[in-house]
DNA sequence: TTTAAGCAATCAATATTATTGATTGTTTTG
DNA sequence: CAAAACAATCAATAATATTGATTGCTTAAA
């Protein structure tokens, strides 16, 4: 057994195809397909029910795929090792993000990581929090930017900012002349809120005095972008609460819309998440402190309250 | 990176001398050799330090080492799942044995046991409890059965059996007319111990009224042997405790030293213990209903209070 | 029904890699 | 100082992985 056949095991079950699994491990079908047969061998067992189309784990095969993942990643943490001995910040590191954080952070940081970590392979993807989960799971993912606390059980946290939320007032809502919120304005008949998830929406759900069950709502907005949210809300759709650095870059015209809320402003928190594996450790805090120092000159508040996006 | 090169490193990292090392990979000295060098020429680190004798590992070879092992064992758990899957009981299995365990309770399971798995390949040690620790971390042991509960949070536990004390107590003692003890009736002043890895002795120690810092004794009996306990009481050191199944098959004469406690009796737990990732669970299954069914009928005792190994 | 496409297995040829026995140079030991 | 112990090196060879071409099966399209 090698670990070479196992990845080779992996990249199957994955694509369920060999000839697409050789190509993503970089050799021809008919080496993938003989060392997968040659492990089955030395095992006597079929890992692969080769008679289904496409083809299917065998329930054995299942369990040794959920093995074959461990040690393979177990064996990434070798080279994890020398890099952290050699205080070497590179190769290729997939991060994740939300599409609420995405357009306002990225631009914020990813130029100044780039410098500073010239070594280091990004690849950035916009993603829910739910689909952020699976993949820091199954290691498709090395870290990622979220809202924060999951209390998931596989996955560390390590706060970047709290990011206040900004009203945003149509013309015509009953609040618009009210400049300065208190969270218990907020009724959750008249706003207008993200999806993202179920992550940001959830939080926000919760601020609302006498909040009902989800269920009973008009419509829900699958969108991850600001833009159509501020769009719909000036179409008389309701208020909407925006996270803050989503507000600086605003038109003029857009920001005479904007009610800030009386401290404690209700807040987000966000943070770099990642297995509790901590492979690529280096790059993650790395990463972690690029954020923090850009972030630390957009946003200075002090007395925030934090939604927490966990459902219920 | 290879596993095989991974055992390589782990062997070199264990008898500190390649050449031993790939004696024991069953292969020659510069096969083993090369490939560790290739091994660290490709992580362009040096894993043990040649200039010391003998050789030593470097800061991150250490590290690396414990890595291995890691992924190491972990490939072993394939063959493991592959051998649940199929029912198979069977390969070697290297279990250790407390010495005042070992005489009574190896001869009661182990005709039983072979005959009812005869592929498992048994490899049997006696060993004192911290040696048996240390061994099934570093996976030198498959399992082992000593005086529980050990509360070592990289260890399993499952209850065999609860074995009473019997309390032997030779003709000039100031107990010898008592025929039926009460615990309260025994001071640790005129008792001689077994020192059995501090676990055996230690529990009882606890028993005794008054007892004092094991320090200020007379001496310590470093014998894991029961007989020669049993010889120094004779001759006129003190009472001693005797775990329940060594009294069986002692000479008539001497059962007349045998006094038994009131309910409830002290008692020591008996338990087989593995390491946490629960290799070869098969096997232990296996024993550990062979050993339950075979001292259901030698010891027949309810109502019994456990005295716990743990010092303190 | 025929044809084409998709896909894994097979095969013989080749490239790559691991292993070996013999040897060397160094260090340790008696 | 000599002998032993030991790891590195080397060239030869054995073992193994990989490949391109092909086959045979199944599915999808004409």
């Amino acid at each position: 057994m090698t670990i070479t056949q196992l990845t080779y095991v992996l990249a199957v079950a994955e694509y369920q195809n060999f000839t697409k699994a050789a190509e993503k491990c970089f050799v021809t079908q008919p080496t993938l397909s003989m060392q997968i047969q040659k492990l089955e061998d030395q095992l006597s067992i079929q890992i692969f029910d080769r008679s289904k189309k496409p083809i299917e784990l065998t329930d054995v095969g299942r369990k040794i795929v959920s093995q074959a993942r461990n040690i393979v990643n177990e064996s990434y943490r070798i080279q994890d090792i020398v890099d952290q001995q050699k205080g070497f910040i590179g190769g290729e590191f997939r991060i994740g993000i939300i599409p609420t954080v995405m357009p306002t952070l990225l631009p914020m940081f990813l130029k100044t990581f780039i410098k500073k970590h010239p070594k280091v392979k990004l690849k950035i993807e916009e993603l829910t929090t739910e689909e952020i989960i699976t993949r820091i799971n199954d290691g498709h993912l090395d870290a990622a930017i979220a809202a924060t606390p999951l209390e998931n059980a596989n996955i560390k946290e390590r706060v970047l900012y709290f990011e206040p939320f900004v009203a945003y007032v149509p013309n015509n809502h009953r609040l618009k002349d009210k400049k300065i919120l208190e969270v218990s304005d907020l009724d959750i008949d008249d706003m207008l809120l993200l999806e993202d998830g179920h992550c940001f929406r959830d939080g926000v759900i919760n601020l609302c005095k006498g909040f009902k069950d989800q269920t009973d709502e008009h419509f829900q907005l699958e969108s991850g972008s600001i833009e159509t949210l501020i769009k719909l809300s000036n179409e008389g759709m309701g208020m909407t609460l925006l996270p803050y650095l989503h507000t600086i870059d605003m038109s003029e015209s857009a920001k005479q819309n904007l009610h800030h809320f009386t401290a404690p402003s209700p807040a987000r928190e966000v943070s770099i998440i990642y297995h509790k594996s901590e492979l690529k450790m280096q790059i993650i805090e790395a990463m972690q402190e690029v954020i923090a120092s850009v972030v630390r000159g957009a946003i200075a508040f002090r007395n925030v309250q934090i939604v927490s996006p966990l459902a219920k």
